[in-house]
DNA sequence: TGGTTTGTTGCAGC
DNA sequence: AGCTGCAACAAACC
């Protein structure tokens, strides 16, 4: 479920409830859902990884984490941890991190670092990359400062598109594959999307969950590797590992 | 069958 | 003080 990809098909899939009023609240989240009844939903929106629904005088922020689910006009076994009953259906969140914004959104998020928004602003996250030569590669994709919504997925594919390893630093890379870095993890995510859609998603894994290299045909590295703990795979024959001159 | 995992936070321990 | 690593959450997937 929960890279940015899916949230903006959540987005899409919910759109029927903007502008309805939220006539039923329950469910087992701790946060006040009393003050939810009767207002009517304003947007629904995402910022990377986040769902959104912009109310009157605030906004529901639901994380998807791991494991969270939704359905929509039905239901599952589990008690919900937050189900918002309209006048024409209802939405239902499983397993999933609710929480309250009080001030407008636009003062909580910047846009501009949603790699799926319309105001994703390439050269600014290019700045920011620049400005941590120390950061690894696996690292500085997994950042939601700077790509929102880009998970560990992401991660793997993208480095591999560009055949980087994700331990080169990111002062060791060359700026035409910085760059790259940058226009890949944006062009991946739609990429994602479209395969999401298409219930192909997997199908086009070429590194993330593999055994062989595609274009080397011998074995994967998997391995933990990074601040984050979290699973890297890729091909030590392809994706080269930068070094740089000071280290 | 059960280990793994599209994620994040908070806290214990050092 | 600031880091690291783990628990917690909770469920589909191979």
């Amino acid at each position: 479920m929960p890279e940015g990809p899916s949230i903006v098909i959540l987005r899409e899939e919910t759109a029927q409830f903007s502008g309805h009023k939220i006539l039923r609240v329950e469910g087992n989240s701790k946060v006040d859902l009393n003050r939810l009844l009767g207002q009517t939903v304003r947007s629904l929106r995402s910022w990377g990884k986040h769902f959104l629904i912009e109310l009157e005088d605030a906004s529901v922020r639901i994380h998807l984490l791991l494991f969270g689910s939704y359905r929509i006009d039905e239901r599952k076994e589990a008690t919900p941890r937050l189900s918002l009953g309209f006048d024409n259906g209802e939405l239902n969140f499983y397993g999933c991190s609710v929480e309250l914004i009080e001030e407008p959104l636009e003062q909580r998020y910047d846009w501009r670092t949603d790699i799926m928004s319309e105001q994703w602003d390439a050269g600014r996250a290019l700045e920011k990359l620049q400005g941590m030569p120390g950061t690894l590669a696996c690292d500085a994709i997994l950042d939601q400062q700077i790509f929102a919504g880009a998970g560990n997925i992401f991660k793997n594919e993208v480095l591999f598109r560009i055949k980087v390893h994700p331990m080169t630093k990111l002062g060791a890379l060359p700026a035409a594959k910085l760059q790259e870095l940058v226009t890949e993890t944006h062009q991946y995510a739609f990429d994602f999307l479209k395969w999401k859609k298409a219930f192909v998603l997997k199908q086009h894994w070429q590194a993330h969950r593999q055994g062989t290299c595609p274009r080397c045909q011998i074995p994967l590295v998997k391995a933990k590797l990074g601040l984050t703990n979290r699973q890297s795979y890729f091909c030590e024959g392809c994706q080269k590992r930068y070094i740089a001159s000071d280290d």
